[in-house]
RNA sequence: GCCGGAAGGC
């Protein structure tokens, strides 16, 4: 059975979704039966290429088959629907007994990127009422959201408040931070929070460079850009 | 660290 899982979630990890489900077809006449992780693999890929309605369905075969719907089976449904932006539905599986913190993060997530700030602050409460606390991830997006709309105040805020909480910065947050600072062409600024990411010890990739090096080219900052492409020299980028 | 399933930056 294991290996048939090794098999077919390495299918979906390849977005091969319809060898993934002959192998599963497979599977069943050989008098095997697929388990959870199986289908759940399987339903994360009918969410990611966009077929909610299959993803559903195979959501209530599980329920059918007796499978409990734990954590991970919860949070791709939830994170499914809301990059459709089915936010309202998706809250109908935030609220249960198995969800986790994670659960919680694809929703955040979408919240943030409409901009829907005072619904963060809702989440916020009712999170901590059912006990769970914010994490990495949470706040991260939360950030992101905030820069994407120009709320950078903001933004710094909700930057303080994490590492007040002990929560350390990674190299997605301070990304969101440069975006953030680099789209309102404020590259002093962004290229001090870039400092402030190496001396904590965090390795940039391309991404960050490529945020720096836009900013730098949106102001025709000749020597920005060539300083950028040197050190992406330099790391082997 | 990874060794079958989930999330955040361009």
């Amino acid at each position: 059975l294991t290996a048939h899982g090794v098999i077919i979630s390495g299918f979906c990890k390849n977005g091969k979704l319809d060898k993934a489900i002959e192998a599963a077809e497979n599977m069943v006449k050989s008098g095997l039966v697929p388990d959870q992780m199986i289908l759940t693999a399987i339903m994360d890929v009918h969410f990611k290429s966009g077929n909610i309605k299959a993803g559903l369905d195979l959501y209530k075969e599980i329920l059918a088959r007796g499978f409990e719907p734990d954590a991970v089976t919860l949070s791709i449904i939830v994170d499914g629907l809301c990059k459709k932006g089915n936010l309202n539905e998706a809250r109908d599986y935030l609220c249960r007994e198995k969800a986790n913190d994670f659960i919680y993060c694809p929703y955040i997530d979408a919240v943030c990127k409409e901009g829907n700030f005072s619904e963060i602050e809702k989440v916020l409460k009712e999170m901590s009422k059912v006990g769970f606390s914010l994490n990495k991830y949470f706040y991260t997006s939360w950030i992101a959201g905030l820069c994407q709309k120009g709320y950078l105040v903001e933004a710094f805020r909700v930057k303080r408040r994490m590492v007040e909480e002990g929560i350390e910065l990674d190299l997605l947050t301070y990304s969101s931070i440069m975006f953030g600072l680099s789209s309102k062409g404020l590259m002093v600024e962004a290229r001090q929070v870039f400092d402030d990411m190496l001396s904590s010890g965090i390795d940039p990739d391309f991404v960050v460079y490529d945020i720096l090096f836009r900013g730098y080219r949106k102001q025709g900052n000749e020597a920005g850009i060539l300083g950028v492409q040197d050190e992406m020299r330099n790391r082997g980028i």
